[in-house]
DNA sequence: GAAAAGATTAAA
DNA sequence: TTAATCTTTTCC
Protein backbone atom coordinates (compact mmCIF):
# COMPACT_ATOMS: atom_id res chain seq x y z
CA UNK A 1 0.00 0.00 0.00
CA UNK A 2 1.08 3.26 -0.56
CA UNK A 3 1.12 6.04 2.09
CA UNK A 4 1.63 10.03 2.05
CA UNK A 5 5.27 11.69 1.71
CA UNK A 6 4.55 13.04 5.38
CA UNK A 7 3.34 9.46 6.87
CA UNK A 8 6.63 7.63 5.41
CA UNK A 9 9.06 11.14 7.07
CA UNK A 10 7.36 10.33 10.07
CA UNK A 11 8.06 6.45 10.22
CA UNK A 12 11.00 7.10 8.97
CA UNK A 13 11.95 9.44 12.09
CA UNK A 14 10.34 6.92 14.39
CA UNK A 15 12.53 4.39 13.42
CA UNK A 16 15.31 6.71 14.15
CA UNK A 17 14.05 7.51 16.95
CA UNK A 18 13.68 3.91 18.04
CA UNK A 19 17.23 3.40 17.08
CA UNK A 20 19.52 5.66 18.40
CA UNK A 21 16.82 5.51 21.90
CA UNK A 22 18.71 1.97 21.89
CA UNK A 23 21.95 3.20 21.59
CA UNK A 24 21.19 5.95 23.62
CA UNK A 25 19.62 3.86 26.04
CA UNK A 26 22.73 1.09 26.11
CA UNK A 27 24.82 4.15 27.16
CA UNK A 28 22.36 5.20 29.67
CA UNK A 29 22.36 1.75 31.34
CA UNK A 30 26.19 1.37 31.34
CA UNK A 31 25.78 4.55 33.15
CA UNK A 32 23.77 3.79 35.16
CA UNK A 33 25.05 0.47 36.32
CA UNK A 34 27.99 2.14 37.12
CA UNK A 35 26.44 4.41 39.52
CA UNK A 36 24.00 1.88 41.20
CA UNK A 37 23.76 -1.92 40.36
CA UNK A 38 19.61 -2.02 41.88
CA UNK A 39 18.28 -2.59 38.91
CA UNK A 40 19.57 -5.32 36.88
CA UNK A 41 20.41 -5.32 33.43
CA UNK A 42 18.18 -8.02 32.45
CA UNK A 43 14.96 -6.62 33.97
CA UNK A 44 15.80 -3.69 31.60
CA UNK A 45 15.85 -5.45 28.71
CA UNK A 46 12.68 -7.21 28.94
CA UNK A 47 10.97 -4.03 30.03
CA UNK A 48 12.45 -2.05 26.82
CA UNK A 49 11.51 -4.94 24.71
CA UNK A 50 7.96 -4.72 26.30
CA UNK A 51 7.69 -0.97 25.35
CA UNK A 52 8.62 -1.19 21.71
CA UNK A 53 5.98 -3.95 21.07
CA UNK A 54 3.74 -1.53 22.58
CA UNK A 55 5.29 1.43 21.26
CA UNK A 56 4.24 -0.16 17.58
CA UNK A 57 0.90 -1.34 18.23
CA UNK A 58 -0.26 2.32 19.00
CA UNK A 59 2.15 3.95 16.54
CA UNK A 60 -0.41 4.27 13.43
CA UNK A 61 -2.98 6.05 15.56
CA UNK A 62 -0.63 8.43 16.95
CA UNK A 63 0.62 9.20 13.55
CA UNK A 64 -2.82 10.14 12.25
CA UNK A 65 -2.95 12.45 14.78
CA UNK A 66 0.13 14.06 15.02
CA UNK A 67 0.70 14.12 11.83
CA UNK A 68 -2.22 16.44 11.11
CA UNK A 69 -0.93 19.10 14.15
CA UNK A 70 -4.75 20.20 14.97
CA UNK A 71 -3.53 22.88 17.70
CA UNK A 72 -6.78 22.60 19.99
CA UNK A 73 -8.49 25.91 19.25
CA UNK A 74 -9.61 28.45 22.20
CA UNK A 75 -13.10 27.67 22.45
CA UNK A 76 -12.47 24.02 23.21
CA UNK A 77 -11.52 25.43 26.30
CA UNK A 78 -14.12 27.87 27.55
CA UNK A 79 -16.01 25.27 29.26
CA UNK A 80 -16.87 23.58 32.81
CA UNK A 81 -13.91 21.96 34.04
CA UNK A 82 -15.84 19.11 35.00
CA UNK A 83 -17.10 18.85 30.84
CA UNK A 84 -13.01 19.74 29.97
CA UNK A 85 -11.65 17.53 32.17
CA UNK A 86 -12.50 14.05 30.58
CA UNK A 87 -11.91 15.75 26.98
CA UNK A 88 -8.55 16.09 27.66
CA UNK A 89 -8.28 12.19 28.00
CA UNK A 90 -6.19 11.15 24.94
CA UNK A 91 -5.36 14.25 23.65
CA UNK A 92 -1.69 15.10 23.17
CA UNK A 93 1.26 17.73 25.19
CA UNK A 94 3.94 18.82 22.99
CA UNK A 95 7.22 20.32 23.30
CA UNK A 96 10.14 20.23 21.34
CA UNK A 97 10.44 16.87 20.63
CA UNK A 98 8.54 15.05 23.65
CA UNK A 99 5.14 14.14 23.20
CA UNK A 100 2.78 13.16 25.55
CA UNK A 101 -1.06 11.32 25.53
CA UNK A 102 -2.79 12.54 28.20
CA UNK A 103 -4.07 9.48 30.18
CA UNK A 104 -5.68 11.32 33.46
CA UNK A 105 -6.90 14.13 35.10
CA UNK A 106 -8.70 15.75 37.59
CA UNK A 107 -11.13 18.98 37.76
CA UNK A 108 -10.73 21.62 39.88
CA UNK A 109 -13.75 24.29 39.83
CA UNK A 110 -15.57 27.55 41.18
CA UNK A 111 -16.48 27.31 45.25
CA UNK A 112 -14.48 23.89 45.39
CA UNK A 113 -12.40 24.04 48.40
CA UNK A 114 -9.59 21.81 47.35
CA UNK A 115 -9.42 24.54 44.40
CA UNK A 116 -6.24 26.80 44.57
CA UNK A 117 -8.61 29.44 42.95
CA UNK A 118 -10.85 28.84 46.50
CA UNK A 119 -8.44 32.17 48.03
CA UNK A 120 -9.17 34.46 44.94
CA UNK A 121 -7.26 36.08 43.03
CA UNK A 122 -3.84 36.12 43.82
CA UNK A 123 -0.46 36.44 42.27
CA UNK A 124 0.24 32.04 41.77
CA UNK A 125 -3.28 31.61 40.77
CA UNK A 126 -4.31 34.48 38.36
CA UNK A 127 -4.02 32.60 35.34
CA UNK A 128 -6.65 30.07 36.78
CA UNK A 129 -9.29 33.09 36.51
CA UNK A 130 -7.88 34.11 32.79
CA UNK A 131 -9.59 32.74 29.90
CA UNK A 132 -9.42 28.88 28.88
CA UNK A 133 -6.51 27.56 27.12
CA UNK A 134 -3.42 28.68 29.09
CA UNK A 135 -1.11 26.48 31.32
CA UNK A 136 -1.55 27.07 35.13
CA UNK A 137 1.68 25.81 36.50
CA UNK A 138 2.48 26.19 40.29
CA UNK A 139 4.82 24.40 42.45
CA UNK A 140 3.95 21.61 44.95
CA UNK A 141 5.67 20.35 47.67
CA UNK A 142 8.66 22.74 46.91
CA UNK A 143 9.52 20.10 44.76
CA UNK A 144 6.96 19.21 42.08
CA UNK A 145 5.91 21.64 39.02
CA UNK A 146 2.30 20.92 38.65
CA UNK A 147 0.89 21.26 34.80
CA UNK A 148 -3.25 22.52 34.85
CA UNK A 149 -4.89 23.30 31.89
CA UNK A 150 -7.06 26.35 33.05
CA UNK A 151 -10.83 25.90 31.64
CA UNK A 152 -13.89 28.06 31.21
CA UNK A 153 -14.18 31.56 30.54
CA UNK A 154 -12.50 34.63 32.11
CA UNK A 155 -13.14 35.47 35.76
CA UNK A 156 -13.62 31.92 36.17
CA UNK A 157 -11.55 29.93 38.64
CA UNK A 158 -11.59 26.68 36.75
CA UNK A 159 -8.32 24.32 35.54
CA UNK A 160 -7.91 20.34 34.80
CA UNK A 161 -4.43 19.21 36.39
CA UNK A 162 -2.81 16.87 34.21
CA UNK A 163 -2.09 13.72 36.38
CA UNK A 164 -0.73 11.19 33.92
CA UNK A 165 0.38 11.04 30.77
CA UNK A 166 1.92 8.06 28.24
CA UNK A 167 5.31 8.51 25.74
CA UNK A 168 4.67 8.84 22.44
CA UNK A 169 7.65 10.23 21.10
CA UNK A 170 11.13 12.11 22.45
CA UNK A 171 11.34 8.98 24.95
CA UNK A 172 15.32 9.95 25.45
CA UNK A 173 14.70 13.42 26.49
CA UNK A 174 11.58 12.39 28.77
CA UNK A 175 13.82 9.83 30.51
CA UNK A 176 16.96 12.27 30.82
CA UNK A 177 14.73 14.74 32.25
CA UNK A 178 12.92 12.08 34.67
CA UNK A 179 16.59 11.12 35.64
CA UNK A 180 15.32 7.32 34.91
CA UNK A 181 15.97 5.06 31.61
CA UNK A 182 12.80 3.71 32.98
CA UNK A 183 9.76 2.97 30.06
CA UNK A 184 7.16 1.72 32.32
CA UNK A 185 4.62 3.72 33.81
CA UNK A 186 6.47 4.57 36.87
CA UNK A 187 8.45 7.19 34.41
CA UNK A 188 5.23 9.41 33.91
CA UNK A 189 2.22 8.20 36.23
CA UNK A 190 2.29 11.11 38.64
CA UNK A 191 1.40 14.95 38.40
CA UNK A 192 4.97 15.95 39.35
CA UNK A 193 6.63 13.56 36.90
CA UNK A 194 4.76 15.39 33.89
CA UNK A 195 6.19 18.93 34.43
CA UNK A 196 9.41 17.12 34.86
CA UNK A 197 9.12 15.10 31.83
CA UNK A 198 8.10 18.54 29.87
CA UNK A 199 10.77 20.77 31.83
CA UNK A 200 8.89 23.21 32.57
CA UNK A 201 8.98 25.68 35.65
CA UNK A 202 6.40 28.02 37.27
CA UNK A 203 7.27 30.87 34.50
CA UNK A 204 5.65 28.43 31.99
CA UNK A 205 2.60 29.30 34.18
CA UNK A 206 -0.34 31.24 31.56
CA UNK A 207 1.63 29.82 29.15
CA UNK A 208 -1.27 29.81 25.90
CA UNK A 209 -1.50 26.01 24.84
CA UNK A 210 -3.85 26.92 21.88
CA UNK A 211 -0.77 28.95 19.92
CA UNK A 212 2.30 27.23 17.76
CA UNK A 213 5.44 26.79 19.70
CA UNK A 214 6.33 25.96 23.02
CA UNK A 215 4.11 23.61 24.81
CA UNK A 216 1.24 23.11 22.97
CA UNK A 217 -1.81 20.82 22.93
CA UNK A 218 -2.97 18.74 20.54
CA UNK A 219 -6.10 17.03 19.18
CA UNK A 220 -5.90 13.19 19.95
CA UNK A 221 -8.11 10.25 19.63
CA UNK A 222 -10.79 9.64 22.27
CA UNK A 223 -10.92 6.94 24.77
CA UNK A 224 -12.83 4.12 24.38
CA UNK A 225 -13.84 3.77 28.30
CA UNK A 226 -12.91 5.96 31.11
CA UNK A 227 -12.71 5.45 34.91
CA UNK A 228 -13.91 7.65 37.34
CA UNK A 229 -12.92 8.18 41.29
CA UNK A 230 -12.21 10.57 43.63
CA UNK A 231 -9.41 13.30 43.49
CA UNK A 232 -5.85 12.12 45.30
CA UNK A 233 -4.41 14.27 47.80
CA UNK A 234 -7.18 16.51 48.92
CA UNK A 235 -8.42 15.63 52.60
CA UNK A 236 -7.95 19.00 53.58
CA UNK A 237 -11.45 20.21 51.23
CA UNK A 238 -14.63 19.58 52.21
CA UNK A 239 -16.25 16.55 52.40
CA UNK A 240 -18.55 16.36 49.79
CA UNK A 241 -15.74 18.15 47.70
CA UNK A 242 -13.51 14.78 48.90
CA UNK A 243 -15.85 12.45 47.99
CA UNK A 244 -16.52 14.18 44.43
CA UNK A 245 -15.44 12.22 41.43
CA UNK A 246 -13.83 14.80 39.33
CA UNK A 247 -10.90 12.08 38.65
CA UNK A 248 -11.30 10.73 35.06
CA UNK A 249 -8.79 8.08 33.31
CA UNK A 250 -8.33 6.23 30.06
CA UNK A 251 -9.54 2.85 31.09
CA UNK A 252 -7.48 0.57 28.77
CA UNK A 253 -3.76 1.96 29.88
CA UNK A 254 -0.82 1.29 32.42
CA UNK A 255 0.18 4.86 32.52
CA UNK A 256 -2.20 6.31 35.25
CA UNK A 257 -1.07 7.12 39.04
CA UNK A 258 -1.49 5.81 42.22
CA UNK A 259 -3.83 5.32 43.99
CA UNK A 260 -5.84 2.76 41.13
CA UNK A 261 -8.43 1.35 43.35
CA UNK A 262 -10.76 3.97 44.00
CA UNK A 263 -11.23 4.31 39.84
CA UNK A 264 -14.34 2.40 38.77
CA UNK A 265 -15.93 2.14 35.18
CA UNK A 266 -17.79 5.24 34.81
CA UNK A 267 -21.33 4.21 34.36
CA UNK A 268 -20.94 1.89 37.29
CA UNK A 269 -19.11 4.81 39.83
CA UNK A 270 -22.08 7.59 38.35
CA UNK A 271 -24.82 5.12 39.44
CA UNK A 272 -23.46 4.51 43.46
CA UNK A 273 -22.99 8.09 43.56
CA UNK A 274 -26.82 8.11 42.79
CA UNK A 275 -27.48 6.08 45.30
CA UNK A 276 -26.36 7.48 48.95
CA UNK A 277 -28.91 4.19 50.52
CA UNK A 278 -25.34 2.44 49.76
CA UNK A 279 -22.87 2.03 51.81
CA UNK A 280 -20.49 4.78 50.63
CA UNK A 281 -21.28 7.59 52.90
CA UNK A 282 -17.80 7.64 54.28
CA UNK A 283 -16.43 7.04 50.66
CA UNK A 284 -15.23 4.11 49.48
CA UNK A 285 -11.77 2.82 49.21
CA UNK A 286 -10.08 5.66 51.32
CA UNK A 287 -7.81 3.28 53.28
CA UNK A 288 -6.02 1.06 50.85
CA UNK A 289 -7.66 -1.92 50.20
CA UNK A 290 -4.58 -3.68 48.16
C1' DG B 1 7.33 38.89 60.25
C1' DA B 2 6.63 34.01 61.57
C1' DA B 3 4.51 29.63 60.86
C1' DA B 4 1.98 25.98 58.79
C1' DA B 5 0.68 23.33 55.00
C1' DG B 6 0.80 21.47 50.57
C1' DA B 7 -3.46 18.77 43.84
C1' DT B 8 4.11 14.65 45.54
C1' DT B 9 7.94 11.57 44.85
C1' DA B 10 11.47 8.20 45.69
C1' DA B 11 13.71 5.43 48.73
C1' DA B 12 13.88 2.65 53.17
C1' DT C 1 6.59 5.06 56.33
C1' DT C 2 9.31 9.16 55.80
C1' DA C 3 12.51 12.75 54.35
C1' DA C 4 13.16 16.23 50.93
C1' DT C 5 12.25 21.22 50.05
C1' DC C 6 10.29 26.06 49.31
C1' DT C 7 6.50 28.94 47.88
C1' DT C 8 2.08 30.60 49.15
C1' DT C 9 -1.15 32.02 52.33
C1' DT C 10 -2.61 33.04 56.87
C1' DC C 11 -2.29 34.64 61.39
C1' DC C 12 -0.66 37.68 65.17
Amino acid sequence: MKRPQRFKRLLKSDKTIETSESNEYHKARTALSSKSSTIKPKTKVKAQSQFRTQFDSISITHHLFLEESTILPPDFFQIDALDLAPLLLGKYLRRDDVVLQITEVEAYRPNDSACHGRFGVTARTAPVFGPGGHAYVYLCYGLHTMLNVVADKEGIGAAVLIRSCAPVSGLETIQQRRGMASEKPVLLSGPGKIGQALGISTEWSNHPLFTPGGLELLDGPKPEKILIGPRVGIEYASPEHVSALWRFAIADTPWISAPKNTLRPSEASITDSEKPSMEDKGGEGKKGVD
